[in-house]
DNA sequence: GTGACGATAATCT
DNA sequence: GATTATCGTCACA
């Protein structure tokens, strides 16, 4: 691929993160490197965090780092976690709340050798072989498959650096299913987490 | 195939 | 000082 495709809209983000969440499957999430290389995938599985109402959300309390979630719609939140793992974000709400949409899962489409190179050996089968299903399968894999860091905190998600285009998008309603978030503590039990059901790349 | 566990540091209280 | 929107590895089945 030599060019990126057309990013959706900045107002796509500007509604409640539970329809962006349910609208983002599908889609295609594009990095350009500094190298100038492109790799992306097809969103399958994501995760809608509200604002001061849900408190599993980080936007729950208003710090420092959750002021992003507050801030206009349509950017890039990044954070660090675990020690060792980001996590990517799409900041979505309808005028005056806060939310973002965590981007779970991809299928990979593009550059599927340098994100092996980029993921480890946890994504080689036999040496020369991908195993691709590992590759973006979570969400702290797609950051380094996609070298995503804190670096890309805050900026849009309709630039070169980082873009999400229509793709194949919207998927229809008999292939999506919604579930409970993973991995959260508080408002567990929240029915968040969107999937593209018969996917073969979802993550754990 | 499943489930337990350690790694490791920013962020928040 | 405690917690954490995770992952890879290892034991076991």
């Amino acid at each position: 691929m030599k060019r990126l495709p057309a990013a959706l809209p900045r107002s796509f983000y500007r509604r409640p993160v539970a329809e962006t969440a349910r609208d983002l499957l599908g889609r295609d999430l594009w990095r350009m490197l500094p190298s100038g290389v492109i790799c992306g995938g097809r969103i399958v599985e994501c995760e809608a965090y509200g604002g001061p109402d849900d408190p599993g959300s980080h936007a729950f309390s208003r710090t420092p780092r959750s002021e992003i979630m507050y801030g206009p719609p349509g950017m890039a939140y990044v954070y660090f976690t675990y020690g060792m793992h980001y996590c990517a974000n799409a900041v979505s709400h309808a005028e005056g709340t806060a939310g973002a949409v965590l981007i779970r899962a991809l299928e990979p489409l593009e550059d599927l050798d340098g994100m092996a190179s980029r993921r480890g050996k946890a994504a080689i089968d036999t040496p020369g072989s991908i195993r691709s299903r590992a590759l973006c399968s979570g969400p702290a894999k797609i950051t380094q498959a996609l070298a995503i860091d804190v670096g890309l905190n805050g900026i849009p998600l309709t630039g070169t650096e980082l873009r999400i285009s229509p793709g194949t998008g919207p998927v229809s309603d008999p292939e999506v299913k919604i579930t409970t978030r993973i991995g959260v503590t508080s408002g567990a039990d929240r029915r968040a987490r969107y999937i593209v059901a018969d996917s073969d790349f979802l993550s754990r």
